[in-house]
DNA sequence: TCACTAACTTAGGACACAGGGC
DNA sequence: GCCCTGTGTCCTAAGTTAGTGA
């Protein structure tokens, strides 16, 4: 409870800290734009800020050690440590800081200006350099920016194009969900089978009948579709109540839960030897969810969870469980075929004449929330949703999905600027939540290549936007400066735009939301200057460690940056991420922190390819080398996962087998030495073959070694990286596509099904000359 | 300008299942 | 035929961004 209200306290500080620089930015910018540098002063205490100077007077002291926070550790034992260090203030000074910190940064806003004309005198000789390069580019800067509006209003077609394509009709058959391997494996087994060929000709008759629309040309981007018919979403199966045998205790008493308080129980139940029931939030967040929806006899009954026994209902889930795993094959294709019922019933829609797969065609069933990170909210209940929460889009002539029995939905929309096909609010954050189309859908499709398209656009622009934050880092204003850093973090660092997040979510940040605690500043690291040492949590929780070196003038403005704030203050306390992509849509429409991301990603993919591929590799060692530029990828971008459970283990097979094959290459050079000396001695037909075939044992074995060891260092450095979320999301498919057909490695090795039916527009389109 | 929201993309973990090895 | 393992798929959380109205 502690630590929450800390964080609230530093988040309603973070919030006064971020609304006072707003205000103080128009002073200064006008400032910056009307008046001298030496006036500057004159002006901040006319506008009756020097009241507040006089108040950070008063705690000096506080406001040196808090200088000192920011300092490179190294720097700390030059005696300015300890009365800093947050550890030390916090307990003590908590109060006098939170009572001080606006006041602390109104000082710090009003002087922030006058800093930086001191440091510019510092900083004069870069910032003269800097603006001949301005000049040197601002004018193709804004020819360019015009032509590309020019294209983009061309590019706007007429949405009335679709009509042109009759609705098919046709059914397809379920391929997404089958393995590659196990399609050749089939194929190769039962080549001679007509059912076989029957199957294999209806595959190929399915490829054909799959819907170019890349060779349609661009449709609008507003209006989304122009005919949009499904059957609504799959609701999840009605609770089934426990059996009579199967207790819940409490306080050591079998007690007869109501179906929805046992229900509720049964979600906690499934996720005993979760580490999750451990977390104090989890089931405080849980119990007070539960107790809410308990009749009024249990809630009188059941007051705390520590007497709750669980045990019988989770020992019955997990023997549930077993049953399922252990049924026989014809139960199994029971349920597969009843999966198959559903996918084709619930898991296309038509689209424009089109059948497209959803994406997502189940409704998220009942259960806890399962937040990732420290996430205030672990445990809370996910409610059931109902037919009447549900909102339908589709369009207005089209066959509207019928409710469940007795049920009516919220209601149903025919708008088409936007892709769902049904909504509804989840219950956690009051949040919308969607169905939408898969990745394989032109609607999908489209958007990403056109994120691809628009990444390109930045490899054309991006030489003016480096020089441009450049300049930026000299700037007179302080947001200025800020933007500068951010957007250069943003572009060196692969970071997330990082946009400010309410107290009922983990505490994670981006770029722009980074605090002072996030960085330590190094003026020399492992025989490196100037080194910005990162540690912060991101997306999902996902620890971003990094130390960079950076260049100097980068490292002069973290410091100002970093001067008179407390370590939970923001770094960037005069930009927001809304401000920061105006400025980058301004340099080129389109442009957003996001586009950098892609834009890195595939830049860097390429370079890697082509530096890692040479001719005369083997299909292995070129996938391989595909494999590591992608990893280099996924260590830009950050993209971590954890450790698989079996990655020892594994590892130990694998070099098992690895010495095994030594072992038999080994035997094989003897066996093969034998037979040289055989044939020599005594020369036959017989003789010349086994030596052939001897030798040719001894190559076979050695490339089955070779292909071991390729898959061992491959999996020893993909140990911690997911490689996927690049090659899904960051990674332009044309590069891939183009590297594979250059370099004769089948696609297949490189994307598995679903990933060549999301890029099928790429596969298709690219020949082996893209570059990006 | 700001807060708020809708709509969409990006993300890692859980889990099912194919298929290789024995 | 069974077991084990890695891969693919599903699930849904958690981001980003644009739009809107006060």
């Amino acid at each position: 409870m502690k630590l929450e209200k800390e964080k609230q306290d530093r988040r309603e500080k973070k919030k006064k800290s971020k609304h006072s620089s707003r205000d103080r930015e128009k002073d200064s910018e006008l400032n910056g734009k009307h008046k001298p540098s030496s006036k500057m002063k004159q002006s901040d205490s006319q506008s009756g800020v020097s009241s507040f100077s006089s108040a950070v007077n008063c705690e000096a002291g506080a406001g040196d050690t808090h200088e000192d926070v920011k300092v490179d550790p190294d720097e700390r034992n030059d005696g300015q440590q300890k009365s800093g260090s947050p550890e030390i203030n916090n307990n003590n000074q908590e109060k006098t800081r939170s009572k001080s910190t606006k006041q602390r940064h109104n000082h710090q806003e009003r002087t922030a200006d006058e800093q930086l004309c001191d440091e510019d005198e510092n900083l004069r000789s870069q910032s003269s350099r800097d603006s001949n390069q301005v000049q040197a580019d601002d004018g193709p800067q804004c020819e360019s920016v015009k032509m590309k509006k020019k294209k983009r209003v061309k590019e706007e077609k007429s949405p009335e194009k679709h009509d042109k394509n009759p609705p098919s009709g046709r059914k397809r058959k379920k391929s997404s969900s089958e393995h590659d391997k196990a399609e050749k494996n089939k194929k190769m087994k039962k080549d001679g089978d007509p059912e076989e060929k029957k199957k294999e000709k209806g595959k190929k008759d399915e490829e054909s009948d799959k819907w170019k629309w890349w060779e349609e040309g661009k449709s609008s981007d507003t209006q989304k579709w122009s005919s949009l018919e499904h059957k609504g979403p799959y609701f999840p199966p009605e609770y089934e109540p426990l059996p009579d045998n199967i207790c819940f205790n409490y306080d050591g008493q079998p007690v007869k839960l109501s179906p929805v308080t046992e229900e509720i129980a049964t979600f906690y139940a499934k996720m005993l030897d979760h580490e999750y029931t451990s977390k104090e939030v989890f089931q405080n967040n849980f119990f007070c969810d539960w107790r809410e929806e308990m009749t009024k006899e249990e809630r009188k009954l059941i007051k705390t969870l520590s007497k709750c026994d669980f045990s019988q209902i989770h020992k019955y889930f997990v023997e549930k469980s077993e049953e399922r795993k252990n049924m026989t094959k014809e139960e199994k294709q029971v349920l597969k075929e009843e999966a198959s019922r559903l996918m084709e019933e619930y898991g296309y829609c038509l689209l424009d004449g089109h059948r497209e797969k959803i994406g997502n065609f189940k409704l998220e069933p009942p259960g806890l929330f399962r937040g990732r990170g420290e996430h205030p909210k672990m445990g809370k209940l996910k409610k059931r949703i109902q037919p009447e929460d549900v909102t339908i889009n589709c369009s207005q002539d089209s066959k509207i999905p019928a409710p469940p029995a007795g049920h009516r939905w919220k209601r149903v929309q025919h708008d088409n600027t936007v892709t769902w096909l049904a909504s509804w609010l989840e219950n956690i954050h009051g949040r919308p939540k969607y169905i939408m189309l898969n990745p394989s859908s032109k609607l999908k499709g489209e958007k990403d290549w056109q994120k691809y398209e628009t990444a390109r656009r930045l490899k054309m622009k991006v030489d003016s936007i480096r020089k441009q934050y450049r300049r930026d880092w000299t700037s007179r204003e302080m947001k200025i400066r800020q933007r500068g850093v951010a957007i250069y973090f943003i572009d060196k660092l692969a970071l997330r735009a990082g946009n400010e997040k309410d107290d009922e979510s983990a505490d994670t940040v981006g770029c722009c939301s980074l605090r002072v605690e996030h960085i330590t500043l190094h003026r020399r690291l492992d025989a490196q200057e100037h080194v910005v040492e990162f540690d912060f949590l991101g997306k999902d929780s996902i620890r971003y460690y990094n130390k960079v070196p950076v260049e100097k003038q980068v490292f002069k403005n973290l410091k100002l940056f970093i001067k008179h704030k407390d370590p939970e203050d923001d770094l960037f306390d005069r930009i927001t991420t809304v401000k920061l992509n105006k400025t980058l849509n301004e340099s080129m429409p389109g442009l957003t922190a996001k586009v950098f991301r892609t834009f890195n990603a595939s830049t860097t993919l390429q370079d890697q390819l082509n530096k890692l591929t040479t001719e005369g590799m083997t299909v292995e060692e070129k996938i391989l080398s595909y494999n590591r530029a992608n990893r280099a990828v996924a260590i830009l971008c950050n993209h971590q996962r954890a450790a698989p459970k079996t990655f020892e283990r594994s590892m130990q097979l694998l070099q098992e087998k690895i010495q095994k094959k030594k072992e038999q290459i080994e035997e094989a050079k003897k066996e093969l030495k034998e037979a040289k000396k055989a044939h020599k001695d005594a020369p036959s037909d017989k003789s010349k073959k086994l030596l052939e075939k001897k030798e040719k044992a001894v190559q076979r074995l050695g490339e089955q070694l070779k292909k071991l060891q390729l898959q061992e260092t491959d999996r020893e450095e993909n140990k911690v990286i997911a490689l996927g979320t690049s090659k899904l999301n960051y990674l332009d498919p044309r590069i891939s596509v183009a590297w594979c057909k250059k370099h004769q490695v089948p696609i297949e090795k490189i994307y598995n099904k679903t990933q060549r039916d999301k890029f099928a527009w790429a596969i298709d389109m690219t020949d082996e000359n893209f570059q990006f």
